[in-house]
DNA sequence: GTCTATACTGTGATAGAC
DNA sequence: GTCTATCACAGTATAGAC
């Protein structure tokens, strides 16, 4: 494997379990039993290794994002909780592989332009689709005539899709990854849960069944 | 005003505008026009002029958030869902007051066991409040049967308490300071609103309506 | 590509005069 | 209490040898 792609494996390993501000170019260099001084040859400095990784992240995430909205046929599938609930959970994946961007929104934000335009793009990816799902998962629904009902539902998806990782880690729970993503998902539904027609109701039973016992 | 005095204040304010980490001790000294020597002679350091907001921060907030179990009266008031948006609103000024704790918590928490400690003890209360506060406020609607549907709308609340703020700033929105404190306090009612009784429902509706006009 | 050596910077921190 | 040095150190960055 290239020392480039090693530099930056291992740099997103150590951001997230440090956090980026805790974590030097001379850490990073240290870490991989090489000098700085090969590391300032691969990349300009740390800037620019978090600048790789943030394009490549914003790339595949806006990707993913940008399905349930350009694919037509997402919206018209029967089984359409079925497909929320696959969507959120890859889009999670990605995110928790990235979490030091997320751990460390507000002052990464403050001091990378780039991130900023880039972070906030995301954001609004993320509110437009929730909008998108919530109002088809709740299409049966009377709150039609309450836009502003369903306004801050899909906000509070947006918020949750970007922030539960993050306060379940508040709350001192350590589960493993997957039951950490799985939970994230079904927090991220239940701002439906509420809403949802019998069969739809059933399934999200379901899920929340299936993680309950995965806590066992 | 003593100088100790001004140390903090200025400390506090300069975090929350640019961010703590972004904020040395010769940039406090530099903005209140005073020589580092002399800033030192009052703190030790940075850490102590952090800790020092953070006690009497804890202190404060802890005490705020826990008059709803505390005051046996707070839960059996008629008017629940008012005393309820009070609540929020007084909480959510505080923490907006010292939002540089909240938008670098992990970070904070990463570097200063203190303030890690504390904020797990004031996560807590917030988690125990909203679920004292949301089977008050559901315990006409049979969601009783579930009680693992009442812990995922406590828990939304408590989320929305800690990062809605955040969220609102990632969303571009430049609101007043009051505007933004409503709006954050109806966001967490809104996980309620489903469940609400009729008469709750329409003070509820209220508050959209109020807001919204603000908006204007 | 990789190393060693070195220089620059900002921040944290203290001593001693006033 | 306040100031003016001054120091120590970590993190960033570059030059030049191999």
């Amino acid at each position: 494997m290239k020392t480039s792609e090693l530099i930056l494996q291992k740099s997103a390993s150590l951001f997230n379990e440090r956090g980026e501000r805790n974590v030097s170019a001379s850490d990073i260099a240290l870490e991989l039993d090489i000098s700085s001084g090969n590391l300032y040859y691969h990349f300009r400095g740390k800037d620019q290794i978090l600048s790789t990784l943030f394009s490549s992240f914003y790339r595949v995430l806006f990707g993913m994002l940008s399905a349930p909205v350009t694919d037509k046929s997402f919206l018209q599938e029967e089984d359409i909780l079925e497909r929320c609930w696959f969507f959120f959970a890859v889009v999670l994946e990605k995110m928790f592989a990235n979490r030091f961007f997320y751990q460390n929104l507000n002052d990464l934000m403050y001091r990378y332009p780039e991130i900023d335009r880039g972070m906030t793009r995301l954001v609004g990816m993320k509110r437009q689709v929730s909008k998108a799902l919530a109002a088809k998962l709740l299409e049966s629904v009377s709150i039609k005539s309450h836009p502003e009902r369903l306004e801050r539902i899909s906000d509070n998806m947006a918020m949750t899709m970007i922030y539960w990782l993050n306060f379940y880690y508040l709350t001192g729970s350590n589960e493993t990854e997957e039951q950490a993503i799985h939970r994230a998902v079904l927090q991220i539904l239940s701002h439906c849960a509420p809403y949802l027609g019998e069969k739809q109701c059933k399934f999200y039973e379901e899920c929340e069944i299936i993680h309950a016992g995965l806590l066992d």
